[in-house]
DNA sequence: CTGGGTGCAGTTTTT
DNA sequence: CTGCACCCAG
């Protein structure tokens, strides 16, 4: 290839600050300096951190004949993880942005073809290369999503199947935090729900893979650990016997594709005729699991070992999912036992100058961080962490961090919308959404986003909350559910009712009454669609008593697309997404394949002998429990515009997971009196840690009650974050005074870091 | 204004 | 089991 003109790094961070008018600061820089071998990039809240990732994607694609640098990467050889589809195209916009400035200054540079970054989810990176290079593991595999793999479960594992009181009620204790206290009920043999258990199996599996739990140890164990690898091995069996894999094992089959010939040569990249991986740079590192850490380790182990890893510990918030934030704080350890790097040479990198917030609002933070005595145990945190310091040109002597503070819990939602009212009547703020409500739960119920959604409302103010659990509520979700219920279930024989107590006798789902009605209306005035359904019912009267029925389950709701209202409703975006996973549930559901019973899948309808003209009992009851069993729990959030934060003129109200990585002028933060308690991951942590693939490296974890005080921190480190020109504490007199972890280490902490407002 | 005791009500986050 | 309102003593 050649080139007219050869960049080195001095020219283009000139470039790049010609063209926005600011320069790097000295942090920032050093990173895009980072010569070689793996970087420990710490990054703090507004630092930079996604800036700083486009720029080394540009120093690598564009940069040569430098010091630093002597010759371009292939774009193909570079290897980029984000955390999400959303983070991993907001990465790759900001780069085809920045990459036209360089072809602007320079066109011979346009022949770099940046498409061609492996760039994306590890999820989906790990996806495409198990298919583009035919690893045998997963040839003609199907990829199931976690209802699935519930259901896969659910149908395949004994254990469900045929519960055994005196054999499994040990077990399933052993596992007692991974259940509501509901389900345990002496009708079930005194053993959870099937449901329940399905569940339970699936966060369990996905544990022992994700945290690289070593299975030949556990067996060993004893007991129920004994069994728990037993039933993991019988799982495995059953992935493979399908052809199937779920999420967490579509990392462990890439990490042995890896480690196979054709991995080995992928990496290095003799054989297909490109570059191999040259360097991998992975974001959000601080909610990075084990399997990825070893996967990120392999990939970066070719060559020059070029693993730059960026996060921030402080703001870890995924390990109900997995993420383990061990993993970022003890990265140097990890390069040393996987690498051969010494950790002590593996240099932290911070980027501590926040660009996002008034000083007084990083002050806070950086107080709020560091005062919790326990951040200073191991694995607690990167030690010697940089504090943060404020960098952006917000200023001005004002109350930039307050807190709201009522006699009752109850009386903060009306405040809160008083105060919002306020903001914008004497326009402090220019547009509603500029103030974010941040709380733990945004569904809307008494005990959660409710009560403020409805003060906003009272406050003649409109609200964004597209989480908010709403998907069963659709209408378009309602009717076309209502139009598979009136077909596989016509005379409501087979809807579950409440056996017993003084609700006995009403609809165990409730929801299914709405989507009868709902699917009434919509053939009342859609009158072909009421025919439609009538044909169907006519056909399989028609069908032989114990004969399968011509269409399955998904292809009768195909047919059902192609009839108004549904054919019209497909014309509107947010209709035809939500439409779209409705069947994508379905189609999973319909195409699951049943035991012992080869050829057949859950969607195959058959006729029973008993009753001419319905489907088998057996199957409708399962339909019910089962698919609309799972819709009705699973809490299913409505679709969301993925590029638009909040629309103008709407006061978003968001979790804090949802707002990590975004920012807000006025940010109200909310549920301050939440405790720390154990979740089920803390558990989990702690029955699978002593079983570790690799003990050289075994996390020395603080205990699981810190573990669970250490979460809560960060999760309102990062809430706090987000603002920009103020931050509002809300609590009760109790909770701001009375030192729970959000309001700070002890009693009175937030009253004396905060003005009252 | 602070802190502690008592008695009632009610369970989240998600590639 | 735990958060919260309320009450009362200092």
């Amino acid at each position: 290839m050649l080139k007219n003109f050869a960049m080195n790094i001095d020219q283009l961070l000139q470039v790049l600050e010609n063209a926005r008018g600011y320069p790097l600061t000295a942090e920032q820089e050093n990173i895009i300096r980072h010569p070689q071998g793996p970087a420990w990039v710490l990054a703090g809240p507004g630092t930079g951190k996604t800036e700083v990732l486009t720029v080394m994607l540009l120093r690598l694609l564009f940069v040569s004949n430098d010091p630093v640098q002597t010759e371009q990467v292939l774009p193909e050889s570079i290897f980029v993880t984000t955390f999400t589809e959303k983070a991993a195209r907001n990465l790759a916009d900001r780069l085809a942005d920045m990459r036209s400035i360089i072809i602007d200054a320079d066109p011979s540079f346009s022949d770099i073809d940046i498409s061609k970054l492996k760039i994306n989810t590890l999820h989906g990176l790990c996806n495409d290369l198990l298919q583009e290079f035919r690893a045998p593991n997963y040839q003609n595999v199907r990829l199931m999503d976690e209802f699935e793999q519930a259901m896969f479960i659910y149908e395949h594992m004994g254990i469900v199947k045929n519960p055994n009181e005196a054999r499994d009620v040990p077990f399933w204790s052993e596992y007692e935090f991974l259940f509501p206290r509901h389900v345990w009920q002496a009708r079930y043999n005194n053993c959870p729900r099937k449901w329940a258990m399905a569940k339970a199996l699936v966060k369990i599996f996905n544990r022992l893979a994700e945290d690289r739990v070593d299975i030949s140890s556990l067996r060993s164990a004893g007991d129920q650990m004994q069994r728990t690898a037993e039933l993991y091995e019988e799982y495995l069996q059953a992935l493979t016997d399908n052809y199937r894999c779920d999420f967490s094992h579509l990392q462990e089959r890439f990490l042995a594709f890896l480690n196979s010939p054709i991995g080995q040569s992928f990496l290095g990249g003799d054989a297909f005729g490109n570059g191999g991986i040259q360097w991998v740079l992975v974001d959000e590192y601080q909610d990075t699991n084990r399997i990825q850490e070893e996967i990120y380790m392999v990939l970066g182990s070719r060559g020059s070992r070029n693993l730059v890893v960026v996060g921030d510990d402080d703001q870890a918030m995924y390990r109900f999912r997995g993420g383990s934030v061990e993993c970022m704080v003890t990265f140097d350890k990890a390069v040393e036992y996987f690498m051969g790097i010494p950790a002590t040479s593996v240099q932290p990198y911070p980027l501590s100058t926040n660009f996002r917030s008034h000083p007084d609002i990083v002050s806070f933070c950086d107080a709020f961080i560091t005062s919790f005595p326990i951040m200073g145990d191991p694995d607690a945190r990167v030690s010697g962490k940089v504090p943060l310091s404020p960098g952006s040109s917000i200023h001005g002597n004002y109350p930039a961090v307050a807190a709201l503070e009522t006699q009752r819990a109850g009386d903060l939602p009306e405040r809160f919308a008083e105060t919002v009212k306020g903001l914008i009547d004497n326009g402090v703020v220019a547009d509603p959404n500029q103030c974010c409500l941040l709380l733990r739960s945004t569904k809307e119920t008494p005990q959660n986003a409710g009560p403020y959604v409805q003060a906003l409302v009272d406050h003649g103010l409109s609200v964004y909350n597209p989480r908010n659990k709403a998907f069963l509520e659709q209408q378009e979700i309602q009717g076309l559910l209502g139009a598979i219920l009136s077909i596989v279930d016509h005379d409501r024989n087979h809807v579950p009712r409440i056996q017993s107590g003084n609700r006995a006798g009403q609809l165990t789902y409730p929801i299914v009454q709405s989507l009868w009605d709902t699917f009434d209306a919509f053939s009342e005035t859609n009158p072909l669609l009421g025919q439609y359904v009538n044909q169907i019912i006519t056909q399989m009267n028609a069908v032989d008593p114990g004969s399968y029925f011509d269409n399955s389950l998904h292809e009768i709701v195909y047919i059902l697309l192609g009839i108004e209202p549904f054919r019209s409703l497909l014309g509107h975006p947010s209709q035809r997404q939500r439409i779209g996973r409705l069947t994508h549930l379905i189609e999973a559901y319909s195409s699951m394949p049943v035991p012992g019973h080869p050829g057949i899948s859950r969607g195959t309808l058959r006729i029973s002998t008993n009753n001419a003209g319905e489907i088998v009992p057996g199957w409708v009851r399962q339909f019910y429990h089962l698919f609309i069993g799972y819709l009705n729990d699973a809490g299913m959030d409505d679709v969301e515009d993925d590029e638009m934060i909040c629309p103008p003129g709407m006061v978003p109200v968001m979790t804090m997971h949802q707002a990590k990585g975004l920012e807000f002028p006025f940010v109200f933060v909310g549920h301050v009196g939440k405790s720390a308690s154990l979740s089920e991951a803390h558990h989990l942590e702690d029955l699978f840690d002593p079983y570790p693939s690799h003990s050289a490296i075994a996390f020395n974890r603080p205990d699981s009650t810190k573990r669970a005080e250490l979460d809560l921190i960060r999760q309102y480190f990062v809430a706090y974050s987000r603002a920009q020109y103020a931050l509002i504490i809300m609590g009760s007199r109790q909770q701001i005074r009375g030192g729970g972890i959000p309001c700070g280490p002890n009693k009175q902490w937030l009253r004396r870091n905060s003005m009252n407002i």
